[in-house]
RNA sequence: GGCUCAGUGGCGGAACUGGUAUACGCACAACACUUAAAAUGUUGCGUCCUAUGGGCAUGUGGGUUCGACUCCCACCUGAGCCACCA
C-alpha cells in the first residue's frame, strides 16, 4: 500500500480544478440558485493564522455540498483593501499603500489556494479598484442628491494618533479601535450618512430575518436603541430662546426641578450675556472638554456641574422658576443634548441634586429602596397586609442581593415595619426616592393629574402638551448619523466639488402656497395657523436671495389657472428663478412652467398635489382647481433640476404618485418625516437642507470613477486636512456647474463603504453599466448564507443593510434585505487559550500545517473542534487526530475487500451495514444544514471505525461514503474517487439520499426501569407491541427482583425506547 | 447596571420533541507487534462503596413529571455586546 502523501494528492487535484475550471459559477439559470458568502477579508501585512480561514471553510464545506445537491451555487472571494491599517502597514513600511495592498493580497490568495477552495476567481472584487469604487462614489452621489449625505460641523471623535474622526462604532471603550488612543472630541467639518432615517426600518426588519442568530439581533437592537418619550420645550426667562429637552417619563413633569445641558450645549453661547458667573461656567466646559470621554463617561466618578447664574428656565405644567446647570452627566450626543431633572425619580439627578442641595418633589406615590452589599440570601419576610404590594415584587426584593427597588407603601405605618425588618436582619440598605415603574405607582404632587396610574399619565400628559404646542410624542434613538469621512489618504475620494461662485449666487425664489395663505401677509390662514414659509424667507434674505411669496387669489375656491396668471403677472421668470412649491402650490408651478415656458435654475417640490384622487375624503376644491392635464415632457425641459420632497407619512399624498412624478420629471425624489405631518411646521429642517446655498457641487456620473491621485507623499497633515489637500494639480478643478474655479473634496470614505455593497458586485462584477445587473440580481440575491465574525454585528451589518434599503429604495435592487441567514464565527485561540497574536509568539500559521499534515486534516480538524460559533483553542493533538482520520479512511480503500456489489444479494456485507451506512448519510445531510460539522464529522468516524472492524465494504458504499465525505476532505475523496476508475471529478456526482426505513435499527435495546432508574436492557425488535414489552419487562429476572413485594401502580411504555414500571 | 448566551469526565465536546448521560476525538494506562522506540492494533478510562451488585453524579438550591442535561423559579460563575442613553 502506498503512503498517504497529501501534498501530492493536494497539490494534483488542485492544478487540476483550476485548468477544468470546476468553480466558475455556471450562467444556468434554470437550477435552483444558492448564494454562499464570507465576510471578504481585509488583507493585511501579517497575512493568515489559522484562525482566519474558519469561515471559509465552513462556507466552503457548505458551497461544495450544495454543488453536489444539484443547486447552482455562487461562492465569491475579494478584498476589502481600503482603509487606516493598510496605509498605517504602508508608512512603516515605507512603501505605497498600493503597493502593500497588491502584496498582501498575493500572500492572501496563496495562503488560501494552499486550503482548496471552490472560488470562482474570476469575480473576484477588490475595493480599492477603481472600476469597483466608481460605483461605490456612484451610491454616494445618489445619497447626496437625497439629502442623505450632508456636511456637518458637529464635534466628532478625533483620534490623535491616527490623525482621523471616527464614527461611534469606531470606537471600543472610548478608544479608538484600531490603535486605542483615547479619542477627542473636536468640531470638524465631516460628510455624514443620515442612517438615522432608516433606524426604524433597521430595527422592525430585523423581524423578517428569523435565521439570524437571535444574539446579533440583539445586538443591532441595542446599538439603534430607540426609546419613546416625548420632547418638551422648556421657554427661559426673559429670553426668546427655549431649552428642548428628551424624556421617557413625561409623567414626572411636575417633578422637574432643575434643568441640566452638556457642555456643549449651542444655548450656553445664547445665554452668555445673560450668566453672571461667566467665567466659572466658561472654567467648567473647557475643563470638560479636556477630559477625554473615558474620563467623562467613568461611572464611578461624581457628579460636577456649575450653575447658570441669572438665567432660568420655566417647567410649562407649573410655570415653576428652575435653575439650570451645565454639568457633564448629560450627554452631547444623545436626545437633545439636554435633560429636566428630576431628582425624585431619577437616580442620576438624585445623586447632583443632594450635592447642590436641590429641591426634591416626589410626584410618584412610592418610594424606592437601595440595598447594599447583602451577602447571603435572606428568607421571605411576610409584611402584614397594610404594605401595598404584591408578592411578586417583595419575592423580586427579598432575593436580590443588593439593587435598587420600588415599593409602595400604604401608610408609615407599614413602610416603617418593613424598614425595622430591614435592620432587624442586619441588611444595609437607604431609602432613596426613586420608583421603578410598576402598576401601583399613582401620580402625586402633579396637579390634576394627582392620583392617575403614572403609565396613564404619560399618555395624557403628552397629549395635553401636544394641545399646547409645547410639546409632543418622540422617539430617540442611540444611533448616530454615520461619520463618513476620513482625513487620510488610502480611501474612495469623496466625489464632490466645492463651489464658492455657485454658492455666492443670488436666485429669485417664488414661493407657492397650496390652498392656503403664506402667514406673511394678514391674510388668513387656512388649514395650519403655522408653516414654515415666514421661516424661510427670513434665512432666504439673510442669504441674499429675493423672496416672492404671496398670497394667491382665491385660496378658498383655487382656481389654478387664474393662479398661474396671477403669479406671471407679478413676478419674473427666468432662469435665476427657483420654484417653490407646497402641495396644491406644486399644481399651480406644472402650469406655471407649461405657461410661462422658460428654462428655471431648479424646481423644489414640497409633498406636491400630483391627482387630484384622494380616497379617504373627497377635496372638491381640489378637484376643481383645473383639468389634470399637464405636459410633463415640456415641463422636464425646463429645469435641469427636479427634487421633490416627500412625507413618507402622509396618507393624502401617495408615495406612488410622487414616484411617478419623480419619474416623469427625472427628478430626484426624497422621503423624510418632516416635523410635522405634510410639511406644515414653523420649521422644516430637511426643506432648508435641500434649498440652502452651497458650495457642494456633486461630480457628474459620467466622469466616475473619481480616482485617487498617485502620490508619493499620503502621511497624514495632522491638521485636520486631508493629505489630498497638498495635491494642488488634483485640488483645483473646474466647478462641474458653472465652470469656475473650484476646488475637490479631499476627504476619503472610510473602510467600511466600500464593504457595505460588496456581495451585490459578485453578482455581476464586471458591469460597466450598472452598479449591479437587476435581472442577474434578482436570480442570485439576497445572500442565501453569510458567515463572519460576530465583530461586524453593529458596523458591517447595519451599514449593509442600510446601503441596501438604500439601493433598494432608488430601485437598484430587488430586495429589501441583504442577507437571508447569517451565521457567526468562533474564534480560534492559541494553544495557550490566549487570542493568536505575533505579540504573544502564539501564531499558527497554516502553510506549515498544510505541509505537515494536509489541508484535507486541516479543514476536517477545524471543523470538528466544536460547535462552529464558539471559540475554541488550538490542539496539535486534536489535529493529528483528525489526520489519523483520514488516514485511517485511506487505509480502509486500500486494504479493505471491495465486493463489486450493492444492496441485499451480495455476501460477506457486514451485518448491520445498510442501517450504519443510511444513517451516516442522514445525519450528515441533515449536519451540513444546520452547520454542525462537528457531530458530522463524528458520525463519519463512527462509520469508518464499524466498517474497519470488518475490513470489508461493498465498492457502491464506499462510493458513497466518498460522496459526503467529499465537503470535508475534498482533496482525499477526489483522488479515492479517481482510483476506483472514474474519469469525472466527484463533484459532478449527485448527493446520496437515505432510505428512512432503513435509519432505523430493526432490533433495540428496551430500557427497562423500575420508578425511572435503569434496571435492565432486553434486545427486542424494534416494533415491539406495548403489550409485548411489558411482558418482557416482567419476565426479566433482574426485573422480578425489583418487584419482589411491591406493588405496580402503573406501566408506561415508550415506543422503541423503554417501559418504565411505577411501584410502591 | 442592562441585554444575550453558556456552565456536562483530566481536556474539546455529544445527547432528536423530556425517555439508556458522557457519542466522537484528545490525553492517559495496560497489553500485542518490535532488539528497542515511534507508528499501528486491542482493551480500559465519571465517582464512591461492603463490587456478578448498588449508591451518587450534567454549576447551586428548589419545583413540575412515572421519568429532567433538556421545562419552570431563584441564586452562583463565566463569556460577549452595550453602558451617566434621560
Amino acid at each position: 500500500m502506498e503512503k498517504y502523501n497529501h501534498t501530492k494528492i493536494e497539490t494534483k487535484w488542485q492544478a487540476r480544478w483550476e485548468k477544468e475550471k470546476l468553480y466558475k459559477t455556471s450562467a444556468d439559470k434554470s437550477k435552483p440558485k444558492f448564494y454562499v458568502l464570507d465576510m471578504f477579508p481585509y488583507p493585511s501585512g501579517a497575512g493568515l493564522h489559522v484562525g482566519h480561514p474558519k469561515g471559509y471553510l465552513a462556507t466552503d464545506i457548505f458551497a461544495r455540498a450544495k454543488i453536489l445537491q444539484g443547486y447552482n451555487v455562487l461562492h465569491p472571494m475579494g478584498w476589502d483593501a481600503f482603509g487606516l491599517p493598510a496605509e498605517n502597514y504602508a508608512m512603516q513600511n515605507k512603501i505605497h499603500p498600493r503597493t502593500a495592498t497588491e502584496k498582501n493580497i498575493a500572500t492572501f490568495k496563496r495562503q488560501l489556494g494552499l486550503l482548496g477552495f471552490t472560488y470562482d476567481w474570476e469575480r473576484e472584487i477588490n475595493t480599492t479598484d477603481p472600476e469597483y469604487y466608481k460605483w461605490t462614489q456612484w451610491a454616494f452621489l445618489k445619497m447626496f442628491e437625497r439629502g442623505l449625505a450632508y456636511e456637518s460641523n458637529e464635534p466628532i471623535n478625533w483620534c490623535p494618533k491616527c490623525q482621523t474622526g471616527l464614527s461611534n462604532e469606531d470606537l471600543e471603550d472610548g478608544k479608538c479601535e484600531r490603535c486605542g488612543s483615547e479619542v477627542e472630541r473636536k468640531p470638524m467639518r465631516q460628510w455624514m450618512l443620515k442612517i438615522t432615517d432608516y433606524a426604524d426600518r433597521l430595527l422592525n426588519d430585523l423581524e423578517k430575518l428569523p435565521n439570524w442568530e437571535e444574539s446579533i439581533k440583539e445586538m443591532q437592537r441595542n446599538w439603534i436603541g430607540r426609546s419613546e418619550g416625548a420632547e418638551v420645550e422648556f421657554r427661559i426667562k426673559n429670553y426668546e430662546l427655549r431649552i428642548k429637552v428628551f424624556t421617557t417619563r413625561p409623567d414626572t413633569l411636575f417633578g422637574a426641578t432643575f434643568m441640566v445641558i452638556s457642555p456643549e450645549h449651542k444655548l450656553i453661547q445664547d445665554l452668555k450675556s445673560g450668566i453672571k458667573n461667566w467665567k466659572e461656567v466658561k472654567k467648567y466646559i473647557d475643563t470638560a472638554h479636556k477630559k477625554s470621554d473615558l474620563e467623562r463617561t467613568d461611572l464611578n466618578k461624581e457628579k460636577t456641574g456649575v450653575k447658570l447664574d441669572g438665567v432660568t428656565a420655566i417647567n410649562p405644567v407649573n410655570n415653576e422658576e428652575m435653575p439650570i446647570f451645565v454639568a457633564d452627566y448629560v450627554l452631547s450626543g444623545y436626545g437633545t443634548g439636554a435633560i429636566m431633572a428630576v431628582p425624585a425619580h431619577d437616580e442620576r439627578d438624585w445623586e447632583f441634586a443632594k450635592k447642590k442641595n436641590l429641591p426634591v418633589i416626589f410626584v410618584n406615590d412610592g418610594i424606592a429602596v437601595k440595598v447594599d452589599n447583602v451577602d447571603r440570601q435572606i428568607e421571605f419576610i411576610k409584611l402584614g397586609d397594610q404594605a401595598y404590594y404584591d408578592d411578586k415584587i417583595l419575592k423580586d426584593f427579598i432575593f436580590i442581593k443588593s439593587g435598587i427597588f420600588g415599593l409602595v407603601f400604604v401608610d408609615e405605618k407599614s413602610k416603617n415595619n418593613f424598614f425595622n425588618l430591614l435592620n432587624n436582619k442586619k441588611i444595609k440598605f437607604t431609602a432613596a426616592p426613586f420608583t421603578s415603574e410598576n402598576r401601583f405607582v399613582k401620580s402625586i404632587n402633579s396637579g390634576k393629574y394627582n392620583g392617575m396610574f403614572s403609565r396613564d399619565v404619560k399618555n395624557k400628559i403628552v397629549n395635553d402638551l401636544e394641545m399646547e404646542r409645547i410639546g409632543k410624542r418622540a422617539v430617540n434613538y442611540k444611533l448616530r448619523d454615520w461619520v463618513f469621512s476620513r482625513q487620510r489618504y488610502w480611501g474612495e475620494p469623496i466625489p464632490i466639488v466645492h463651489c464658492e461662485a455657485c454658492k455666492n449666487r443670488k436666485y429669485h425664489f417664488v414661493i407657492l402656497h397650496g390652498y392656503t395663505a403664506t402667514g406673511l401677509s394678514n391674510g388668513p390662514a387656512r388649514g395650519s395657523s403655522d408653516n414654515w414659509r415666514p421661516w424661510l424667507k427670513e434665512k432666504l434674505e439673510q442669504d441674499g436671495h429675493t423672496i416672492y411669496c404671496p398670497d394667491l387669489p382665491n385660496t378658498n375656491q383655487p382656481n389654478i389657472e387664474e393662479q398661474v396668471a396671477f403669479v406671471l403677472k407679478n413676478t419674473k421668470i427666468d432662469k435665476n428663478t427657483i420654484l417653490v412649491g407646497h402641495s396644491l402650490g406644486g399644481v399651480v408651478i406644472y402650469k406655471l412652467l407649461e405657461k410661462a415656458n422658460k428654462k428655471v435654475a431648479k424646481v423644489f417640490l414640497v409633498d406636491p398635489v400630483v391627482t387630484p384622487n384622494f380616497p379617504d375624503k373627497s377635496r372638491p376644491m381640489v378637484e376643481k382647481s383645473n383639468n389634470w392635464k399637464f405636459n410633463w415632457a415640456k415641463i422636464k425641459k425646463l429645469s435641469d433640476e427636479f427634487i421633490i420632497l416627500g412625507d413618507v407619512n402622509f396618507e393624502t399624498i401617495f408615495e406612488k404618485d410622487l414616484k411617478n412624478l419623480a419619474k416623469w420629471l427625472d427628478g430626484n425624489l426624497v422621503l423624510s418625516q418632516p416635523n410635522q405631518g405634510h410639511f406644515t411646521g414653523a420649521e422644516e429642517p430637511m426643506i432648508w437642507q435641500l434649498l440652502k446655498s452651497t458650495d457642494l457641487v456633486p461630480v457628474p456620473e459620467k466622469e466616475l470613477p473619481l480616482k485617487l491621485p498617485e502620490v508619493k507623499n499620503y502621511e497624514p497633515t495632522g491638521t485636520g486636512e486631508s493629505p489630498l489637500d497638498n495635491i494642488k494639480e488634483w485640488v483645483n478643478t473646474k466647478c462641474p456647474k458653472c465652470g469656475g474655479k473650484a476646488s475637490r473634496e479631499t476627504n476619503t470614505m472610510p473602510q467600511w463603504a466600500g464593504s457595505s455593497w460588496y456581495y451585490l458586485r459578485y453578482i455581476d462584477p464586471k458591469n460597466k453599466k450598472a452598479l449591479v445587473d437587476k435581472a442577474k440580481e434578482k436570480y442570485w440575491s439576497p445572500v442565501d448564507f453569510y458567515v463572519g465574525g460576530a465583530e461586524h454585528a453593529t458596523r458591517h451589518l447595519i451599514y449593509a443593510r442600510f446601503w441596501h434599503k438604500f439601493l433598494f429604495d432608488i430601485g437598484a435592487v430587488n430586495y429589501d434585505e441583504p442577507f437571508t441567514r447569517l451565521q457567526h464565527v468562533g474564534l480560534i485561540l492559541a494553544e495557550d487559550g490566549r487570542k493568536m497574536s505575533k505579540r504573544w509568539n502564539n501564531v499558527v500559521n497554516p502553510d506549515e500545517v498544510v505541509e505537515k499534515y494536509g489541508a484535507d486534516a486541516m479543514r476536517v480538524y477545524e471543523m470538528f473542534m466544536g460547535p462552529f460559533s464558539q471559540p475554541c483553542a488550538w490542539s496539535t493533538a486534536g489535529l493529528a487526530g483528525a489526520r489519523r482520520f483520514l488516514e485511517k479512511i485511506w487505509k480502509l480503500y486500500h486494504e479493505a475487500e471491495m465486493p463489486a456489489c450493492g444492496g441485499h444479494g451480495c455476501k460477506n456485507i457486514p451485518i448491520g451495514l445498510p442501517q450504519m451506512m443510511h444513517k451516516t448519510i442522514k445525519k450528515v445531510t441533515e449536519d451540513i444544514e444546520t452547520f454542525h460539522y462537528n457531530t458530522a464529522i463524528s458520525q463519519m468516524m463512527i462509520f469508518i471505525n464499524f466498517v474497519s472492524k470488518f475490513n470489508s465494504l461493498p465498492r457502491s458504499a464506499m462510493e458513497r461514503f466518498l460522496i459526503i465525505l467529499s465537503p470535508f476532505a475534498p482533496h482525499l475523496a477526489e483522488e479515492l474517487w479517481a482510483e476506483l476508475g472514474h474519469k469525472q471529478s466527484i463533484f459532478k456526482e449527485k448527493w446520496p439520499e437515505y432510505d428512512p426505513a432503513l435509519v432505523k435499527d430493526e432490533i433495540i435495546r428496551l430500557v427497562v426501569q423500575i420508578n425511572g432508574k435503569i434496571r435492565d436492557t432486553v434486545e427486542v425488535d424494534a416494533n415491539i407491541s406495548e403489550e409485548d414489552a411489558k411482558k418482557v419487562a416482567v419476565e426479566s429476572e433482574k426485573i422480578k427482583k425489583w418487584l419482589e413485594g411491591k406493588k405496580v401502580i402503573k406501566v408506561i411504555f415508550v415506543k422503541g425506547r423503554l417501559v418504565n414500571i411505577v411501584v410502591k
